[in-house]
DNA sequence: GCCATTGTTTGCGCTGCCGCAAACACGCGA
DNA sequence: TCGCGTGTTTGCGGCAGCGCAAACAATGGC
């Protein structure tokens, strides 16, 4: 395998403060795949014998109830840590990672992660500043889902994902990988009925441009009133 | 102030293995101090100053949104790590921490956390530990609140309860601490009313046993069945 | 022992959202 | 270019759970 550039990871936070041996080591131990649209990465349940870093594309993290629902937990974007079972103490996968495009991905195996935690101080925090803002995150979802409405929910969901996922395009911001309304459904905790019905009506008004699985937000901070309540 | 006392934490999941030198060192930097019912041992917003370790009692973890909401995060049970913003990389604390009975609460200052984890390899993964576990309870309560009905998501609570935090009684096991049907109504995403509704429904059917900021639970199996949805 | 406070129960009407069903549109592969 | 699969829209009816309101019960302070 040849060897990987320092430029794969230098500009990566939680990396970006390593000199260029540490980030030699730490990329050594790894190594860099392609997972094409919808392959999956790990599967829920399956062995945790690995942890990874989204290099490019856009990966999306689904878990399944024992009854066959389907949540969406998050996407990941470019430059985050994920599959991160083994920082969390687990021997297996909470949740299923499928590209939502043509990815590339570094994997590392988890008997690399006891070395790079030992020798190479700000990589163990790394992944667990990555875990905590993802804690965070899950408890605001926790709030959102408690005390929103639908619509709310909805309108905050999108106003996330433009944000951290947003390509400027002619008349707004567009979520720059393919997204479903049953997507959206499952990180709402709604149906696709629903989120249809929603997205027409700020459609109407002037708020978002639909198309088969895409969304373009037109005006952001129309979006926000109502994510506010304040319509 | 009088040395504290090994046995307060040798016994911790996630202090259990440090030797006794290590237990003295992670002792001689924290105090101890009592709270009473209902005080606040730190408040949302709130610099973060420190982190702590409940000895003894239960603590209620409320988080309150800009329109007043509150949502319990979660209940802290003895010897469990909690307000550890530092950990997360915040500076603030993310929520209220308030006493649900008199509790006594081994603090550390921040400044206690770096040296710790240079000094004693185990101190900062009991902390990432307590973190990882709560990311995944958090996640597991996304999931409810997306796919399950009240009654389920109700009985699911009751039941984590009744395992984390139960005691044996004459006739059942009653969740060891005051707690009302709106802490009930905060921890599950819906109203005061609801629970109560649900809870007298489950009386009726012998599940459980009422009362005031009270609940035995007489029948667990009975329990699981509709927390399974399998009535 | 009385009263004020805090928590609980219950009825009633309403509505936000779901569930089902059917038609429709886009885009890819042959 | 056509056809098929996958995603989207929309109508309609139903109901779970909310909001409001009012009465009731337990507890603790004085």
């Amino acid at each position: 395998m040849p060897a990987l550039d320092r430029s794969l990871i230098g500009e990566i936070p939680g990396f970006a403060g390593l000199s260029e041996a540490d980030l030699d080591r730490v990329l050594s131990l790894a190594h860099a795949s392609r997972f094409e649209k919808d392959a999956t990465i790990f599967a829920q349940g399956e062995e945790a014998h690995s942890f990874f870093l989204l290099l490019s594309g856009h990966v999306r993290v689904v878990k399944t109830t024992p009854e066959g629902h389907q949540v969406i937990a998050r996407y990941i974007n470019e430059g985050e840590l994920f599959g991160l079972a083994i920082f969390l103490g687990r021997s297996d996968y909470p949740a299923d990672a499928v590209a939502a495009v043509d990815c590339v991905v570094l994997t590392w195996p988890n008997s690399a992660a006891a070395e790079l935690q030992k020798t190479i101080p700000g990589f163990g925090g790394a992944a667990y500043q990555t875990i905590g803002a993802r804690l965070q995150d899950t408890q605001s979802r926790v709030m959102e889902l408690s005390t929103q409405q639908v619509e709310q929910r909805i309108a905050h969901t999108v106003l996330r994902l433009v944000r951290q996922s947003g390509r400027k395009v002619a008349d707004g911001i567009e979520i720059d990988f393919p997204i479903t309304r049953q997507d959206i459904a499952e990180m709402t905790g709604t149906t696709l009925h629903t989120v249809s019905r929603i997205l027409s009506a700020w459609e109407e008004a002037g708020l978002v441009r639909g198309g088969r699985q895409k969304v373009i937000v037109t005006d952001p901070h129309g979006l926000m009133l109502i994510a506010e309540h304040r319509r």
